[in-house]
RNA sequence: GGGGUGUUAGUUAAGCUGGUUAUAACGCCGGCCUGUCACGCCGGAGGCCACGGGUUCGAGUCCCGUACACCCCGCCA
């Protein structure tokens, strides 16, 4: 037999055909006569029947089959007449068997192949082969498929070059962490597992190919999150004799092809943008959502206006200290907020390393109540609060205090909790994936070039040492580094960071000065970053570029919830493969040959 | 490293303030059934209540620990 058609297209038009179709047995109805078949392979599902008057044969293979058997069948397509199913886009039609035959049997599955998902992620892990036959499981794949397709068109077309960069490197320090790989030939010796193709897509500029991209794997050797993985796909991309503005009409277009030709929606550019300051202090964050409001408020200057307000937490906010902020959010009336839910919200602050979660209610005269400021609060603060964040009667005012990156971790949290609670965003994915406003699209622009590293006490590089301060900020460079912003820009999503890249540095004199504000000496840059330094000497043309991150994209165009569900074999939070046990026991031999002792404690056999 | 949630037939769940035989649906096995499409009807099998301690006359239920999964903080662009 030979497959003439899928299980997803036959319709009236092939009345009245012989076809042979090939597929998994999805579900069986025998009724003793006439046995029904939907057979199901990646396209859909055709009902085959077994008529009772098909011969002994055929009957007897058709009482045998089980759910998952994979079979072909040869018949003949007949219209279902008054029997039509349309759930189903080949319900005009069946296949009256002919011929069928039995490639393989199957063992009962652990869970069924339907598209009702609601099987222990754990489970589904384990047998992903399986998991995988699930149409709602593969229909995110299958967007992804589009969207690698749709990327290298684009990219093609617009004179980029899809070159390859190694994957085992040497180890670069700062930034994140890397998997290590020994290396057999050279003992005691390592490679890295390349966290992204960063300082290559850089020397493909300096070799002169112009534009270059890739599709390519990145690892990382950091905890695992819902959208974060151990090894990952990138869209990489690198261009020279750009700004940042052809950068971003470069991915602005890549984005919104994806979206038409995938999804179908027209997305209106050019996307806005937002300074990094702006978004650290009205969201707590660099990555914020703007598919709804509750703005953070910074109260710090009318603190220390009103002399800590009276509040003995506060005292210390009195005089302004580096590094200490209070800031609040405003919870508005309408949301209902009661208090036990109130109290919730506490829980959740501390969760996230806060002492508390300081609250107050405004009533009618703007007074507060179910608050433990209220007694200690001056009126003249409590006005000036209310006016400042905007309170009104009802409203409930959340505080945060204390370290900076502690509040903004607190309250930026808080916000998307309370966004979410309140149904101001769905909990996960596009609220319509049709509707371009659905789709909030969002520059991230010139953050800080250095950042101060409490534990070192100096300023390091905050994304990498080769970001392009801006012009206008390179005399503060000797003078007061953590003034310097720099042409680094990351495009947001719905709150989440896909993709980031920033204008290059290829200036070595600057370069050397931004060495020398993280105090790295000549020899110690060289030591480090030794070749690029050298690349950049050679007429190293003015360059920059971005990485797009292709999981997280697939996951929210195709409104799944986490990232693995569009990463066909994923790990656990834990960094397993539950299907293979993945990473295994080496034995003594492999590790003599690598060079390595294991200094873990020796595991008990089993 | 820390906080939270969960773990009961193959699967998904119920199981109250601890009480003697741990339920249901789907799946599985057997039988019956020409028109179903979540087919139907009859019968049946299936449990280390995650694991290890403890409290108790008695633990699926309460307590402690461990493992695993998920979400978050730290970490990570």
């Amino acid at each position: 037999m030979k497959r003439t058609h899928s299980c997803g297209e036959l319709t009236a038009r092939e009345t009245g055909r012989e076809v042979v179709l090939f597929g998994w047995v999805h579900n069986r109805r025998d009724h003793g006569g006439a046995v029904f078949i939907d057979l199901r392979d990646r396209a859909g599902l055709t009902q085959v029947v077994f008529e009772e008057d098909a011969g002994k044969e055929l009957q007897e293979l058709a009482h045998e089959l089980r759910l998952e058997y994979c079979i072909g069948v040869r018949g003949k397509v007949v219209s279902r007449g008054a029997n039509v199913n349309p759930k189903l886009p080949t319900g005009e039609v069946e296949v009256h068997v002919t011929q069928a035959q039995i490639f393989n049997r199957s063992e009962t599955p652990p869970f069924l192949i339907e598209d009702r998902i609601d099987t222990a992620e754990e489970k589904r892990l384990h047998y992903r082969y399986l998991d995988l036959r699930r149409p709602a499981v593969q229909r995110p794949l299958l967007l992804r498929s589009r969207a690698n397709a749709v990327t290298r068109s684009v990219l093609h077309e617009r004179g980029f070059l899809e070159l390859e960069t190694p994957f085992l490197v040497k180890y670069t320090p700062g930034g994140a962490r890397n998997f290590l790989v020994p290396a057999r030939l050279q003992p005691g010796k390592f490679y890295a597992l390349a966290e992204s193709p960063q300082l290559f897509k850089q020397l493909f500029m300096v070799a002169g190919f112009d534009r270059y991209f890739q599709i390519v794997k990145c690892f990382r050797d950091e905890d695992l999150r819902l959208d974060r993985q151990p090894e990952f796909t990138q869209i990489d991309l690198e261009m020279s004799f750009v700004s940042q503005d052809d950068v971003f009409a470069v991915v602005e277009e890549l984005v919104r092809a994806l979206w038409r030709e995938v999804l179908g929606v027209e997305i209106p550019g050019p996307f806005p943008r937002m300074p990094y300051d702006e978004s650290m202090r009205e969201y707590g964050n660099d990555k914020p959502d703007l598919r709804f409001g509750l703005k953070h408020m910074d109260l710090t200057r009318l603190l220390a206006e009103h002399r800590g307000a009276g509040v003995s937490m506060w005292s210390s906010f009195a005089q302004p200290s580096p590094g200490q902020i209070a800031k609040a959010m405003v919870v508005p009336a309408s949301a209902g907020l009661s208090r036990t839910e109130t109290d919730k919200l506490e829980e959740i602050a501390k969760g996230m390393g806060a002492k508390g979660l300081a609250r107050a209610k405004v009533d009618e005269q703007g007074n507060w109540t179910q608050s433990p400021l209220a007694k200690s609060i001056t009126p003249d603060a409590r006005a000036a609060i209310n006016a400042a964040v905007g309170a009104k009667p009802g409203d409930v005012i959340l505080f945060q205090f204390g370290k900076e990156a502690q509040v903004h971790t607190v309250l930026a949290n808080l916000r998307l909790h309370l966004g979410k609670k309140l149904g101001l965003i769905p909990e996960y994915g596009p609220r319509d994936p049709k509707d371009p406003a659905s789709w909030n699209f969002l520059w991230v622009v010139n953050p800080p070039l250095f950042e101060f590293d409490e534990e070192q006490k100096k300023y390091v590089a905050a994304h990498h040492a080769f970001t392009r301060p801006r012009d206008e900020d390179l005399q503060y460079l000797d003078s007061d580094p953590g003034r310097v912003l720099c042409h680094r820009y990351d495009l947001v999503l719905n709150g989440f960071e896909i993709g980031g890249g920033s204008i290059r540095l290829h200036d070595p004199a600057v370069q050397q000065k931004v060495f020398a504000a993280m105090g790295i000496g000549p020899e110690e840059a060289e030591q480090k970053f030794g070749f690029l330094l050298q690349a950049l000497r050679f007429g190293a043309p003015p360059h920059g570029g971005i990485a797009l991150g292709m999981d997280r994209l697939s996951m929210l165009m195709s409104a799944s919830e986490s990232l693995r569900d569009v990463i066909p074999f994923p790990k656990t939070q834990k960094g397993t493969d539950l299907m293979t046990d993945a990473p295994g026991d080496a034995d003594p031999k492999q590790l003599h040959d690598l060079h390595i002792t294991s200094t873990a404690k020796s595991q008990e056999k089993a």
